[in-house]
DNA sequence: AGCAATGTGGCACTGAGTGTCAAGTGTCCC
DNA sequence: GGGACACTTGACACTCAGTGCCACATTGCT
């Protein structure tokens, strides 16, 4: 099993890749509703018909870099113990590699904040976080009604905590320490969080 | 000053109430995606471009109600001395508000819930409150740049908490009580405040 | 009554997103 | 290596959201 690519999926993650690295490039230069499907289509050598094949909105392509990350994150707390800790320790995780990639995530942050249409994609997947936080919260013992309620808070108050950090910090062009920004305000949620027994 | 309607204002008044519950109508009966903005023009008896001078978009028809909320809401705390207090006050006379029009709400959750575009909708509008009250926790001084983030983690927990009380509450058809949800929840966040001296 | 301001309908247009089908290309098996 | 098969692509046509424009009707004001 686990056989390596073959040219046919070789192919695919080339094209995916064009098709990004085009719709930035042309949404950094002119806005992102000044672009049209079809320029990006053209500028990466496919049809109109085959962007849609790679993503299912002009939105996503901004996004497909996040959503690696949420598959990232999902992974970082699968097989750790429920409870805050995890979740911290795989933020600040994902707050290295924000780091890394610097320049690259504050292209797409300015660019974000220019569409609305881009800002409630973001926010859609800052849910998905959300979602996948409640479910490690909550993996084994599904508790009473008010222990779910209280979970879903948390994890409500994290993701917004956190999107509060990546904004101040993309603000000011990634020049604080974003770990340092975020560890504080996990410090500041902690008490929220489920006793640990 | 301030003359009375004026039989122009009134037709206003008058079309836009008749778009919106055309819209909700149909909506409830055949889902947003499979009613068209002309359907709504013509069960609203007026042509489809007069439905784009009422509402910037399709979506938009479903939030008119919350829209004055978030009117409502920012008139509750304009003139109240800036902290948690007049927030929580604001919030707990918008779940009255909420708890009056039961019926109207729960219908436009569940109608929210089952498109993907609402759902962004939805998120959109409460950064607007977020915003509002992000404003209201500043309004007088300013403070230091971490003072500012402590208040932007406080309104976007606050935020959070109240959707996940709301959803709650519209997941059991309204049943709970909205208000001491909210009001247990606020008490779960009053410590993220700042000490009011 | 008559003029200015404003709201409306109709029309044409752009652009996102989808269904369909024929042609091209990779894969696999003999 | 060659052919059958599965998958991918491009082209075309279509629906629908949203916008600009202009002629026409209605309202407000004097």
């Amino acid at each position: 099993m686990n056989v390596e690519p073959g040219l046919r999926d070789k192919k695919k993650v080339r094209v995916h890749h064009a098709l990004v690295e085009a719709a930035i490039r042309l949404f950094e230069q002119r806005g992102f509703d000044q672009v049209t499907v079809d320029e990006i289509a053209a500028a990466a050598d496919v049809s109109r018909r085959t962007f849609f094949r790679y993503f299912p909105t002009k939105e996503a392509v901004v996004f497909a870099r996040r959503d690696e990350q949420l598959a990232a994150f999902r992974e970082a707390i699968a097989d750790k113990p429920e409870g805050f800790d995890a979740i911290r320790g795989a933020l600040l995780a994902l707050g290295t590699d924000y780091v890394e990639q610097r320049r690259r995530i504050l292209v797409e942050q300015r660019l974000i904040r220019t569409a609305p249409s881009l800002m409630m994609h973001d926010l859609e997947v800052d849910r998905a976080f959300e979602s996948v936080m409640v479910e490690h919260l909550l993996a084994r013992t599904k508790r009473t009604v008010g222990d779910q309620r209280r979970a879903k808070i948390l994890a409500a108050a994290i993701v917004g905590a956190v999107r509060v950090c990546i904004e101040e910090w993309a603000e000011r062009d990634g020049e604080p320490d974003l770990r340092k920004l975020g560890a504080d305000a996990l410090d500041l949620l902690e008490p929220l969080a489920p006793r640990p027994r």
